[in-house]
RNA sequence: GCUCAAGUGGCGGAAUUGGUAGACGCGCUGGAUUCAAAAUCCAGUUUCUUCGGAAGUGUGGGUUCGAUUCCCACCUUGAGUACCA
């Protein structure tokens, strides 16, 4: 009987489905297990060998799990709103959701074939109304909450709406925008109710607001800071320009704090946690108010290093600051207006990449320095950025590097403020080198007590105060864009109105055609049929519109993020129509225990699902406020790309060893052309593309020809792209699924190489033979020699810890070994062969399950429990010599091979008496750790 | 510039209380089997070597009886981030 995978696997396949294996119960009486993969956007052209890495690891981690004795929730679904459907849309017509599910149905024929063991009856998808509908409802919670500082919590918006109607709003500490006028509670019940409502947009966690945002005209939406890269989009690497929009944000950095601190509390890898710190920015220091000479105005900068307020000698604004026409001289203006013009040309890009280059303009403006009073000049410069803290600085020459250039370059003096320091050459920056100097009541004081001295004397004449300031921006949270969750919002007189939760979903409306109007609005302005009518509570016709019962809908949709920031709780009670998740399943299932995905996402998604996670925890809709434990990024699995050498203008390829002087021009050939040996073939090339066809060769000294071979990612464009179906085909899923693990550390980006997978290939084979023969069924009721069980053991072991530290790459090695010693030694004991399958069945389920079946039990291995390793077996008898080293002993026991635990630990004890005594030391507390050497130095 | 991670054969990579460096696999070499090929099996495969050995984990130092492992400095590569006041 040979190895046949393909029938094995399908077999398999189907008895899970069929005898629903793996569907989890939210309730048992084992422990719980939640084990997460991200969920994949379903795109068009279908998986690629890179993409099942991390799902095949977090399966083995599942599946070890269920062996261990837990009750593992292991789900899997798609996050199915996005934009490549959309642009498909844009240029065929075809509907987003048709597209959408007929690459999910690929999708799901290509995981089903690796044999994963997901809960499909759990299945989610963002894009089905049934669950946007709770993205909505989430909405409106965010809508109807803020932030109480006190407490540091989110609270409804009806208790704030009590306390303005007590007390007004100058004793509350709530999270609210800058210019939130004051009120007392009189004056608040005098409001307007428009007015009223403008005032809690300034407090809502989800608030519409005029702001500055990232504008694509491209693509024509907004996006959000994480979907920029190097001031272009993520996607498509179009050009980025700010603009003013009235627009959805969401009040994340009402979290900053908490989702800054929390990162301590929670076992995610510390480069994870290091580019979210960076992402959120956390910064110590005051801010200070300075008065403009001649003005009625301040300016406002916040500032690491209030102790140097003695040193200002200039401030800079940038040129986008809201002052800078007013308080611009009519000597200045000319020469502002010019700079400002010159600036705005630049774009975001350039002005990043030339920073070399220092520029300003003086305004002809003075401010007043809060103590001396002595006036300082206010130039406008692009180094000070619109977008962090105030927009403007107080500038210390000669304690910031970019202050001090400025100031040498257009000339302005260097006051030194620092005790016994050169600043001739260079700022002095290292502030907890020096005391400060020249500053009146600071003199003599190091950086933190005149840090501390400075914010009181700032706070006494209302000049300043102590003040932390993040990077992190409220995320603006509309798009303008056909394909995502509609908002649950209409608006009555320019002001948003919520859609009651009895009412939800409002569901995607048909349009015609999913570009954007011709007015400029969203898709959805295309929509014939999206007005809200309050009377019958749903969507009907635009023509109905009057203002007094029917009232337009948003045209905007929410981002990408929006359905992903809370799905793994769904996934705890995906059916549920009363509830986003019932609280006996969060009971029960609490949050994720191992969460596993790209480190793309660092600062997108997984801040984002941080944010809201903490605020359905505040709202008490969720027993835990971090909602993954532990969370491990798989590395990226990358193509090895094939180039074939043309000379330039030309047709002539050129082998890649036979290349001389010529101008080469590199070329993508498609990667299935190309053998191990990284030869061409060269009648497949040249029926590739019709422009080949006549192409002609210059062939290396053996007759082949030879490309250039180059990692990169795996791409379609890049013609490297391997397809795990082919690799199923030919070697089977279990092969597929251990040569993804023995490719390298689950971490790590590594290449694909076909060619290694014949390893794993043959092991499987070998595997199978151990165990089955001509005849049948070799496995035999024998008694295992202790040889047998040495072997069995120390592969326990091994796959045990090598699970535990999600080291699988090693496990596939131990399993090779495992099998090449049984092999030799003739093993064919029940005894061994038992547990070494359940051992294997993480890896291979297909072909453990398959022999475990042959063996004659019934039900599936999944269920079986894990083998017990016993340390008896382990312990090495070695080589036992005493080494004298300048008068020190080692020595190495040799010890008996079924001692237990307690009786090594005796002997070597007594070894350690012995030698101690002799070297007239105490002796030391003995831990014998199995399978390791023990060392007694003396 | 800053932060983080990593440097081991021809290649992917093993090696954690500091204890025989190169496990396992690919590739390569030789052999068996075959009319032949594929497949399979066996042996070898860090480098140098006068065949006794010697050197060797990016470079230079240090700690130690002993360092791929710990410490210091430097070099290289990758990732993230960037005029953050």
């Amino acid at each position: 009987m040979t190895y046949n995978f393909k029938e094995i696997e399908a077999k398999w396949q189907k008895y899970w489905e069929q005898n629903h294996t793996f569907k989890a119960e939210s309730s048992s009486d084992k422990p719980k297990y939640y084990v997460l993969d991200m969920f994949p956007y379903p795109s068009g052209a279908g998986l690629h060998v890179g993409h099942p890495l991390g799902y095949i690891a977090s399966d083995i981690y599942a599946r070890y799990k269920r062996h261990k004795g837990f009750n593992v929730l292991h789900p899997q679904g798609y996050d199915s709103f996005g934009l490549p459907a959309e642009q498909y849309a844009i240029q065929t017509g075809q509907h987003p959701a048709i597209t959408t599910e007929e690459n999910i149905k690929t999708y799901r024929r290509q995981l089903d074939q690796i044999g994963f063991s997901f809960d499909w009856s759990r299945e989610v998808r963002t894009s089905s109304p049934d669950y946007y509908k709770w993205t909505q409802w989430i909405f409106i919670q965010l809508f109807d909450s803020w932030y109480d500082n006190t407490i540091d919590k989110a609270l409804p918006i009806s208790e704030l709406v009590a306390l303005f109607s007590k007390e007004g709003n100058e004793t509350i500490d709530a999270v609210c925008d800058d210019d939130t006028p004051s009120f007392t509670a009189t004056e608040w019940t005098a409001f307007s109710e428009k007015e009223q409502q403008k005032i809690l947009l300034n407090y809502r966690l989800t608030y519409l607001a005029k702001t500055e945002v990232n504008w694509c005209p491209e693509l024509g939406t907004v996006l959000a800071n994480d979907e920029i890269i190097n001031g272009v989009s993520e996607r498509g690497g179009f050009p980025v320009v700010r603009k003013k929009m009235t627009q959805w944000s969401m009040r994340i950095s009402a979290y900053a704090d908490r989702l800054l601190t929390d990162l301590e509390k929670i076992d995610w890898t510390d480069a994870l946690k290091e580019s979210q710190r960076n992402w959120i920015g956390k910064s110590v220091g005051a801010a200070v108010r300075f008065n403009v000479v001649d003005f009625e105005a301040k300016i406002e900068v916040f500032t690491t290093r209030p102790d140097t307020i003695f040193g200002v000698s200039f401030m800079t604004l940038a040129p986008e600051h809201e002052l800078v026409q007013a308080i611009t001289t009519e000597a200045q203006k000319a020469a502002v207006d010019d700079y400002i013009l010159a600036t705005s040309k630049r774009s975001e890009r350039e002005r990043m990449a030339d920073v070399k280059t220092i520029s300003g303009v003086f305004t002809g403006a003075y401010a007043e320095h809060p103590f001396t009073k002595k006036p300082i000049p206010i130039w406008i410069g692009d180094y000070v950025l619109a977008g962090y803290g105030t927009g403007a600085v107080m500038a210390v020459p000669c304690g910031d590097q970019r202050d001090y250039d400025f100031a040498k370059q257009f000339g302005i003096p260097i006051p030194n403020i620092f005790h016994d320091t050169d600043i001739s050459e260079e700022a002095f920056t290292d502030k907890a080198k020096t005391k400060i100097a020249n500053s009146e009541f600071l003199d003599g004081l190091d950086f933190k007590s005149a840090t501390k001295r400075v914010v009181e004397a700032l706070e006494e004449i209302k000049q300043g105060e102590g003040k932390i300031n993040y990077r992190l921006r409220d995320a603006v949270f509309s798009r303008q864009r056909y394909w995502g969750e509609p908002f649950p919002v209409y608006y009555i007189d320019g002001m948003p109105q919520m859609i009651d939760k009895k009412n939800l979903p409002i569901s995607l409306p048909e349009v015609e055609k999913y570009l954007p109007t011709e007015e400029g609005e969203p898709p959805l302005g295309r929509a014939e049929v999206w007005a809200w009518d309050t009377q019958k509570n749903k969507v009907v016709h635009n023509s109905k519109i009057d203002h007094k019962t029917v009232f337009p809908l948003e045209l905007n949709t929410m981002p990408g993020w929006a359905g992903s920031s809370w799905y793994f709780n769904r996934y705890m009670d995906p059916h549920n129509a009363d509830e986003f998740v019932s609280q006996a399943a969060l009971n029960y299932w609490q949050e994720v225990d191992l969460y596993i995905g790209g480190s793309e996402h660092a600062t997108g998604h997984l801040l984002y699902a941080r944010f809201w996670q903490k605020f359905l925890f505040d709202r008490g809709y969720l027993p835990k406020d971090e909602f993954a434990k532990k969370l491990i990024n798989q590395g990226m699995i990358l193509g090895t790309s094939a180039f074939v050498a043309r000379i330039e203008g030309s047709n002539t390829f050129v082998s890649n060893d036979k290349i001389n002087n010529e101008n080469i021009q590199y070329i993508h050939a498609d990667v299935s052309f190309v053998n191990a040996s990284d030869e061409l073939n060269i009648e497949a090339f040249k029926s590739w593309r019709k422009e080949f066809s006549t192409a002609e060769f210059k062939l290396s000294d053996d007759g082949s020809f030879k490309v250039k071979r180059e990692v990169e990612k795996m791409s379609k464009s890049k013609y490297n792209v391997v397809n795990p179906d082919e690799i199923c085909e030919i070697y089977g899923a279990d092969a597929l699924r251990l040569y993804e693990m023995f490719l390298g550390p689950l971490e790590q980006y590594k290449p694909w190489n076909t060619a290694g997978i014949t390893g794993v290939s043959s092991f499987l084979k070998k595997l199978w033979k151990l165990y089955v023969g001509d005849s049948g069924l070799k496995a035999d009721d024998t008694t295992a020699t202790k040889e047998n069980l040495k072997t069995l053991h120390k592969t326990i072991k091994k796959v045990t810890e090598d699970i535990e530290q999600f080291s699988f790459n090693t496990s596939v090695s131990n399993f090779m070994i495992a099998v090449n010693e049984l092999s030799a030694q003739k093993c064919t004991s029940r005894e061994i062969l038992e547990p070494l399958l359940i051992l294997i069945s993480p890896y291979a389920p297909h072909i453990a399950e398959e022999l475990w079946a042959k063996l004659g039990y019934e039900s599936s291995i999944s269920t079986a429990n894990f083998p017990i390793f016993e340390p008896k077996y382990l312990v090495e008898s070695s080589k036992n010599y005493p080494i004298s080293f300048n008068g020190k002993m080692r020595f190495t026991l040799e010890l008996p091979m079924d001692l237990s635990k307690e009786e090594i630990e005796e002997t070597v004890l007594a070894h350690e008496k012995t030698v101690a005594q002799l070297a007239g030391r105490t002796p030391k507390k003995v831990i014998v750790v199995p399978g390791k050497i023990v060392n007694i130095v003396g």
